[in-house]
DNA sequence: TATTGTTATACTCTATAACTATA
DNA sequence: TATAGTTATAGAGTATAACAATA
């Protein structure tokens, strides 16, 4: 594969490549990845930065990033979880997660309680405000689950889940 | 990760756990992420950490990363290019491409040519040892690709592969 | 005027280490 | 001793802006 070309890129990469009907858009479309198109790790890397492009454009009327909204979807589905919990659940460091907390806490999504059982732990909770909150952000997040949808079909959506669901 | 202890994890919080004995690993496995299952980003984005890791992992001896991977190949693939070509292709900050190569450069595994066609770019090739060692890391991303098939099964390997083409 | 490579800055994320208060 | 939460620091990675040389 990896059609390689003049590799005059280095010239003018900014040649406009008119009419030939195939790709109107970039001069990157001539360059070859060779090795890279065989490993599922570079695909995956760039739809990752897509997705998560997606998400935060989708959501940023309310400022929501996609680890925030992990957080708050956990918690709102088990209350009273302590924040060792949530950052194992989640492969989050407990050092960041933190200032995670820190911040929804601020904006009166989430209130940390002081667990009776153990006096070192927080039990976690959304606030009332964060209740409301959280289901907005899950519309708008299915919103974006329908961009990802028409990116790449339907069927290739519900493969895709069903194939990496070991890895939630 | 490893075997999970006596449960006392998360200090009491909304312990479920039904005594249905499943649960030898993680209390983690108690906790449901609702939403989130049905987000192809979060498992897309924990499967992308696990494989970089894998990566890093498998070629940890010759101390090279999944971008620097990426960066080798292409030149490799396509003598000549400039480094906005290669910044482009990759979707790498033109900025951020300056301290890999100067990186990459230092470790006399690519070289920058001065452009006699356009005197503001630099002409990117491997030097000798950066093309032999460039066929190490291939056959060390070969190995972790394996990895990757173990882990998620041929087949759906593939399909990742098919389903993402798209994003490269 | 626009682009290439460069430098610089800031902010996010990840990875650790160490501290405190509990257990 | 060990753990939960916290603080602090360092390294990647990402996003911008600005500058010199060149187009």
């Amino acid at each position: 594969m990896s059609v390689r070309t003049t590799a005059r890129e280095t010239g003018d990469s900014s040649r406009k490549r008119a009419g030939n009907g195939a790709a109107v858009g970039d001069v990157a479309d001539d360059i070859g990845l060779d090795a890279l198109v065989g490993h599922a790790g570079y695909a995956v890397r760039r739809f990752q930065i897509w997705i998560f492009q997606d998400f935060i454009r989708t959501l940023g009327a309310v400022d929501i990033r996609p680890t925030q909204y992990s957080v708050l979807t956990v918690i709102g589905a088990n209350p009273g979880l302590s924040q060792m919990a949530v950052a194992k659940r989640l492969g989050i460091e407990r050092a960041r997660l933190v200032h995670l907390l820190d911040s929804l806490e601020q904006r009166k999504l989430v209130k940390r309680v002081k667990s009776k059982a153990d006096r070192r732990s927080h039990a976690l909770h959304l606030t009332a405000q964060g209740e409301t909150a959280l289901a907005k952000f899950k519309r708008l997040a299915a919103e974006h689950e329908r961009h990802v949808e028409e990116k790449i079909g339907k069927e290739n959506r519900e493969q895709l889940i069903r194939i990496l669901a070991g890895f939630t």
